[in-house]
DNA sequence: ACGCCGCCTTGATCTAGCGCAACTTGAGGC
DNA sequence: GCCTCAAGTTGCGCTAGATCAAGGCGGCGT
């Protein structure tokens, strides 16, 4: 779980078409894994999309920013989520690697080219991209009416869900991360975990305030309750 | 333009099975048209969703509502547009008329069974799904970092390129909807509109607050350019 | 060991947007 | 015409969450 203090890039393509390609004939051949070193980009928003991408191991973070900084991330994708697919050829999001991640590499022969040649192709595509959909239409209502404490409560499900093993939740993005992701500051985020720990909710252990035991996932699931 | 007063809901069918289907054979022939009242529901959350409907006339909102009955309205769909489209056969909103409203119902032959076989339909089907995906991740972006003036901005921008005609933004929804859409509330919009009507960048008319002229679009665009 | 640094927490204050209320306006009914 | 009602605007506090600031803590490099 330990990390580098100084993210140092490894070697990664600058342009995706440097990674070459072994098998090109099939589409849905996975080409090859990369690794990225915790908080370096894997591709960033508006770059041409000419791979599809699936998180071997690590973490991702999906984001649009504001000019003046303000950042939105869309998606944390945690190992077996599919990223990057997007119909316009042109990324939407810049993603970067929250830890040390692998990813399969999966070449992407233009999407609305391929859309009347495969069905089943095309219906797995169609299902990842209802997937992706059906957690944005969610978030919408997290990001528009939800108040701090349900945000952070949906968080922890969401990731509890997604992401607990052997009883533990170990975050692995930052307190920036999480506000960045429910649309509140790091601050909030802090005083809201705060708030579940004084209530019994959840406690830290580990000495680490990313390693989460959830105490009451009723009691958690009554602030998000509302829903 | 006129509306009633007292919306009188027009005898819609309660289940949509109750629609009945004349050329049920390919499911992406269009069955019928039905016309809905301004303000009447046109299928619940949790609905099965047996069709999807395309707009010819008039204006829904799609909504989730919290159990307190804070709502976010997810989008507006106008005249071509599709919606209902889903994948676990359940709708995931509540959609209601806007203003009288007619649709095209189109069947659901379950689309998760359909996956395989024809291509060029989920092809289109997956099109669609993107261009709702694209909306909802810039809508994000919206709600969990803009400010309710940029909001209103991006608004008035998103109306202006769908439905401005002969130079009139004629918007058939509420402040309310409005607010309910931004993540707002409809006192906010109204500030935000007349903060913009002060500064000279839109105006009303027709002694309609509906009905808007945009006067500096460079202007308005530039509340919203820090996207 | 020591100091630095990234991350987190906590306290104090500020403010954008909310909530409440009063008022205006236009449309429809009679 | 007059009344009612829905929709919108505007003013005035108020508060949830942002912002600013201080301090703690653990890991890492030297």
């Amino acid at each position: 779980m330990l990390m580098h203090a100084t993210p140092v890039s490894l070697p990664r393509p600058h342009s995706l078409s440097e990674l070459g390609m072994s098998a090109a004939s099939n589409p849905m051949v996975s080409l090859r894994e990369f690794t990225y070193r915790r908080g370096s980009e894997i591709y960033g928003e508006k770059e041409p999309a000419e791979y599809i991408y699936q998180v071997k191991s690590g973490t991702v973070r999906s984001y649009k920013l504001l000019s003046d900084g303000r950042r939105q991330i869309n998606a944390f994708h945690i190992p077996g989520d599919t990223f990057g697919l997007t119909n316009g050829g042109v990324h939407r999001f810049t993603t970067e690697a929250v830890t040390d991640t692998t990813v399969r590499l999966i070449r992407r022969e233009s999407l609305d080219a391929v859309a009347g040649s495969d069905g089943t192709l095309t219906g797995s595509l169609l299902h990842m991209t209802m997937t992706n959909l059906r957690h944005a239409e969610d978030h919408m209502l997290l990001l528009g009416r939800k108040t701090s404490l349900e945000r952070v409560a949906a968080f922890l499900i969401e990731m509890d869900r997604r992401l607990t093993a052997a009883g533990v939740l170990a975050l692995p993005m930052s307190r920036r991360d999480i506000a960045d992701y429910l649309g509140l500051t790091l601050e909030t985020v802090s005083r809201s975990l705060s708030h579940l720990r004084e209530l019994g909710v959840l406690a830290f252990i580990d000495n680490n305030q990313r390693h989460i035991v959830l105490m009451d996932r009723q009691q958690l699931a009554g602030f998000d309750r509302r829903n």
